[in-house]
DNA sequence: GGGAGAGCTGTTTAAAATGACAGTTCCGAT
DNA sequence: ATCGGAACTGTCATTTTAAACAGCTCTCCC
């Protein structure tokens, strides 16, 4: 748990991003250098450092003397997305004994890219196009802005919300008027927001031909 | 055709393996020092002479003054669903012109597997948790059961409507009260089923519809 | 038996890339 | 108020790579 589950910050996660699609795009990480083409650096430290902040967290391989050296752990990439059903009281979303299965999609297909699929439970966002049984493609953050739709974790209990912030206060909005919005006073009530919604895959398992 | 089509010799097949190994295994291509290890030659020297063999002949490309600057020609990249844009009237949705872009997505992944993507224009399915700007998973089909949404072309028009079919008569259906049904004779007008929705993806580029 | 091309050795140079050190700014927490 | 971390600028020595030049040994082919 150490190294690993340290959350990245949003800067070092662009960094991640940019790194995950050069290696999709081009077949090969980039240098520093590129990193810092990408990024506007004008220094190649800012890159390194950058580098290795992400590789303290665990978030990628540096092997020293190498060019182009930066490898990505297996559990970063690769195989899919993770489908996590039914999150459990207290325990992580991303814990191995919520992740149903991986499903073969291109974490690339959203943006920002995708970390993993939940399964929806209820219509409580159904004016949002968002059906009980729906997958939704989450992207890990610790902050979203007002308006996004949030996967937010009120007291163990993990719900897809619109997120509406007004000082101390939380509102976490359905998106179907049969629902009412929960309501939170963040001094007296923790709320914690596992990620933003990028996007959404619905199965519509029809049934075949006769 | 000239380059391309010119066989490799068989040495130059295991280099070129070797290439399509290392970036499989290591998310990168070799250097020529480390194609010289892997084959035991003593000159850098030697790999470089047969990088620009297979170079020649269209296998490789190379990067000029760039570390690791082997890149793979990205014809095998078939992989994914075509995505389908604006259809034209007239011409057969796969035409090559509608065809936008492939995106990675198992076609398995839904059931029966999806045969195309298919972007969706305006709100008339809303209710049916179908946004303008979804991609809808498309299985083709000739024919349909009532009740399910299908792909259908009516005079030219390439429309996504729930269908229910009433002797002579279809009814393609809006799920959006604004949308007044389409209903159609089929002995004066013909109704080609195109294919029947079996999923949707949808990428929610930070914002919310609505 | 002479030429052409594949497949190397051996050496060198310049560019690309790594990785180190010394700073600056800003912002949030003690 | 100050401390520390995040996020940079700027510079530079060293190593890794790319890529050039000169040559050598085969085999195949005419």
């Amino acid at each position: 748990m150490s190294a690993r589950s340290r959350a990245l910050t949003p800067r070092q996660q662009e960094i991640l991003d940019f790194i995950s699609q050069t290696i999709e795009h081009e077949d090969r990480p980039p240098t520093r250098q590129e990193v810092c083409a990408a990024f506007g650096f004008r220094s190649p430290n800012a890159a390194e450092t950058h580098l290795r902040a992400l590789a303290a967290k665990g978030a990628i391989l540096l092997e020293e003397g190498r060019a182009r050296g930066i490898r990505l752990p297996r559990a970063e990439r690769g195989g899919g997305l993770p489908l996590v059903g039914r999150v459990a009281a207290g325990s992580p979303i991303l814990a191995a004994e919520h992740v149903e299965t991986r499903c073969q999609v291109d974490p690339a297909l959203f943006s920002p890219p995708a970390d993993y699929l939940l399964r929806v439970r209820g219509m409580s966002m159904r004016d949002a196009g968002i059906f009980d049984g729906d997958l939704i493609a989450v992207r890990r953050a610790g902050e979203a802005r007002n308006g996004q739709i949030v996967i937010a974790r009120v007291e163990d209990d993990v719900t897809v919300k619109t997120l509406q912030r007004k000082g101390a206060t939380v509102e976490l909005l359905a998106a179907n008027p049969d629902y009412p919005p929960i309501v939170v006073d963040t001094r007296r009530t923790p709320v914690v927001i596992e990620g933003i919604m990028v996007g959404l895959i619905r199965k519509d398992s029809w049934s075949q031909p006769r």
